[in-house]
Order: C-alpha cells, then structure tokens, then sequence
DNA sequence: AATATATATCGCAAATATACGATGAATGAT
DNA sequence: ATCATTCATCGTATATTTGCGATATATATT
C-alpha cells in the first residue's frame, strides 16, 4: 500500500527531493533550458522545440509551476511562461550547497572497491 | 500510452534528468546524506535511520546504485554501500554547471509579473 | 549440522507519472 | 457574429514508483 511516507523525512530533505524531482524528466530539463536562454517569455514555442504533444507539454509545465521553478502569465490568447527566479536561485543555491557538503565527505575514504 | 519518449531528447538533458530523478525522494536524498556522513560504509545502519521498511530501503538503494550514484559490496553477511565517487563528482558537477547555465539567462528578464 | 542474522528479492496493492487525443474556454482576426 | 488560434483541462491507457510483508539466500555462530 503506497502510503506517502514523505511527511515522516526532514523538511530540507523534502524539499531538496521535490526540486529534483522536478527536474527528473528530460522534458523538463529542457524546458527549463528554453526559458534560460530566450530574451522573453516563451509560450506555445516550447511545443514546438519538444517532441511531445501539446498536452503533455502543458502537464509538464504544471509540474514546473507547482514546484515553484516556473511562473506564468496569460498575455491574450497565449500563455507566457518564465523561470520564478526568487525561488529557482533559492532552492537550486540549497541543493547546490547540499551536494557540496556531501562531497564533503569524501576524504578518507576508499571503500567498496 | 505511456510511451517512453526519452530517447528523443539530448543526451545531456537525459543524464542531468536521470541523475535529479535518483536524488527525487527524501529518503535517497537522506541515504546519500548518511553514506557521505560515516566514516565507513554503511549497510543496514541506514535502516535504523529511515522510517522505512528494511525491503523498502533495499529499493531505494538500488536505484542510487542504478543510477551511478552509490555502490555496494558483500562483506560477510553485511553489505556494505558507500557513495560511488567519480560518478557523483561527474554527475553533480554536470548538473551545476546546467544550472548555473540557466542561471545566466535571469539578465534582462523582467516577465511573467 | 542447526540456528541466527543481514540483506536481497518476490509478489502484491495502491499511488503517481507519462502520454495522447478530444474537448472546452478565451481571445484575436475577418 | 463567425471563425481561427492558443492553450488548459478532461478522460483514458499504460508505465513506473512506492511501500510492505513474506520468503529466499548467504554467511556467521553455536
């Protein structure tokens, strides 16, 4: 019975997993890419770029969205999407430094060989 | 149809997703937290730790192990985990440089407000 | 040899994710 | 007012993940 056990870890831990749960799709990933490098918001063009249909790309975009990493506006007929920066440079500065102090632990160590 | 369409995405995306989808659970993000902590490896300790069943542990530490990110020995009737080293300073690495990629694309943006 | 211990694996159930086409809602163009 | 366009949402099918208990396996211990 897969009962959500989520609640039973640490909050930093959570949190550190639902960032790279989100970006634990190739799709998203690259979306995320997409919105980085052009100079204004992106909207039906991500569409184009993926190889996925219409509706797959808008349920990833959702998924984005409910992680914090992306924000969107509807501008007319079209959507405009972008990268939540406060929260992006927040929680990817936490897990960076996260992976720094697990590497951390490196040293001394020559085991399982 | 779930139809596995990762294929069709840049083998980097691929990589950075499959290395954030391994660290996309609160309780892998623990292990590699208590693997990376001790002093030694580390085999049912991590049990105690998590409050997860022991065949649960079992499979969450085989996906770290599938993904690249830990690897395991028999020693005795123990086994025995620790971090894989050189895939995860590779794999890390890689990730934070996509990140501080994105990261670059802020600038001039002010969108979605 | 018999028993205890540690861990992996199997089998199962439920939840979540992935993907698509079809449809709906809102806006822009004619 | 009608039609086209853009995007979100619904419904559905399938795949994957999550979790547990039960069982198997391999090594210590007695």
């Amino acid at each position: 019975m897969a009962i959500n056990k989520k609640s039973l870890f640490e909050d930093e831990d959570i949190e550190l997993a639902e960032f790279a749960k989100a970006l634990g799709h190739p799709a998203r990933i690259a979306i995320m890419k997409v919105l980085a490098q052009r100079n204004e918001c992106i909207c039906g063009e991500i569409v184009e770029v993926l190889p996925l249909a219409q509706s797959t790309v808008s349920q990833h975009l959702m998924e984005l969205k409910k992680a914090g990493l992306v924000k969107g506006t509807v501008s007319g007929v079209r959507s405009c999407y972008c990268i939540n920066w406060d929260n992006f440079k927040r929680i990817s500065s936490l897990f960076g430094v996260a992976m720094k102090d697990i590497h951390l632990g490196e040293e001394t160590k020559i085991c399982c060989d």
